[in-house]
DNA sequence: CGGTCGCTTGACTAAGGTCAAACGAGGTGG
DNA sequence: CCACCTCGTTTGACCTTAGTCAAGCGACCG
């Protein structure tokens, strides 16, 4: 794992966009900052692995990681996708069991750390660090929550059309009517998000891409049409009750 | 909505159920107690509603709370049954969004609550208690998350498996292979909590209770015979990938 | 005793998962 | 520079799961 320091006033300023350090003072930022250490990682890089002794909590700086669940049953789901700011492998620090995931990078990246005791200590030692985490992960909760109830409720071509709408906010990369998504995205990557298979998700695709609702710039997709695409995942019911 | 104080020697004994007050000094529990208020409520009662504006933390001390969602097209998924001694509607305090869910009690109950300001003190006042929230709002991520997998990868019968289990262990009324779920369960509750039909899960459960697998004791389920439940859950898979 | 609420059951259907095969682009080595 | 190999994707044909529609039953409550 190719690994590096940045020089301390570098760090402050990266470690700002964190959500983790809002409402901190200064100086507690940059101690923040001098534990922590980066990884530059190319494509494809494990960070953790499902099943694994908890020892660091992550964020990504800049590129693109890949969270996904494996069930005993060998089936896999991609919990999330990790963008620029955003924190992962966090919350289990807390909960004292290993990790519940798979953690690998999507593109090059660069990844910054902090170890599990310093992590600790910090958040101990200042609640308002304890505070933004909860508002962090009750965020994520009900994140899920709504992917659940989703999942539970909709059509396949709703869920990916949620998927993708997901990606885009997540992304920000919005102009107009349109949105990026700035990360390389498998038609695979798309199915396990939205729980369906390779198969249906490669053909819902192909079908909008026809219609010129997306478009495929390479490994990455853009969304040309975000207001049809919300028309489409909130559609019309497809079940009663 | 019929409320009263409990003596407060009461509510102290009572609170120490939650993992809330784990660790802290019986003075501080009993800090916590006397912030407390209590609510003795029949079946049926609404707790509070989805979109309301977030006012206070709740927790069951006896009786059973259902948490139920509903999607912007009206489709209702189960989010989870409070079992005595959680806590509910509690992580929303953080994020200052309004309630994701509707709580109504499955059974006369009594659910003990504390005003956002006072909770919101106490979590600033004492880490603990806040590392303590951020334990089980850990746990409940997991849960939730495994929850999205099995949606998402396995069948029907699977996920009215897995849901029942989860109610057994939540439960804790285990003896040998049998356990019972000592709430009240409607089809509609199972199906909802297993993403189904009303019509899938009372097929399934009526099959089950032909051959012994389930029993029912009115308004409660009994699992009497938690092996071949869990081999139902994890099942040769139905799915490729 | 009647009404409501929850449950059961059967017949039908369609969404979408499975199986199979082939294509295209990108990267690598001869 | 081309051949080849691999990985991701596309597409078609088929079939199963489970959702939909439609009744009817039974139990509990007022």
């Amino acid at each position: 794992m190719s690994e590096q320091k940045m020089l301390p006033h570098d760090m402050g300023k990266a470690i700002c966009v964190l959500g983790l350090v809002k409402g901190l003072p200064p100086e507690v930022v940059g101690h923040v900052a001098s534990l922590a250490r980066v990884d530059v990682l190319p494509a494809g890089a494990r960070v953790f692995t499902q099943g694994a002794e908890v020892r660091r909590a992550y964020a990504v700086l800049v590129g693109a990681v890949r969270i996904r669940q494996i069930g005993s049953d060998g089936a896999q789901a991609l919990m999330r996708m990790i963008a620029p700011g955003e924190m992962f492998g966090t919350i289990v620090l807390f909960t004292g069991e290993d990790y519940p995931a798979d953690a690998e990078t999507a593109m090059p990246s660069h990844v910054v750390s902090w170890s599990k005791a310093d992590f600790l200590a910090l958040t101990m030692a200042h609640p308002q660090i304890a505070i933004n985490i909860i508002g962090m992960v009750g965020q994520r909760l009900a994140n899920v929550q709504n992917r659940l109830r989703e999942m539970a409720t909709q059509s396949a071509e709703q869920r990916i059309a949620h998927a993708l709408l997901m990606l885009v906010e997540q992304n920000g990369a919005v102009e107009g009517k349109a949105g990026a998504i700035c990360m390389p995205l498998r038609r695979r990557d798309v199915a396990e998000l939205a729980g369906t298979t390779l198969h249906t998700a490669s053909r819902m695709l192909a079908a909008w891409e026809k219609t010129g609702l997306l478009a495929r710039s390479r490994p990455m997709l853009v969304v040309r049409d975000a207001s049809r695409l919300r028309r489409i995942a909130v559609g019309e019911p497809h079940r009663k009750t």
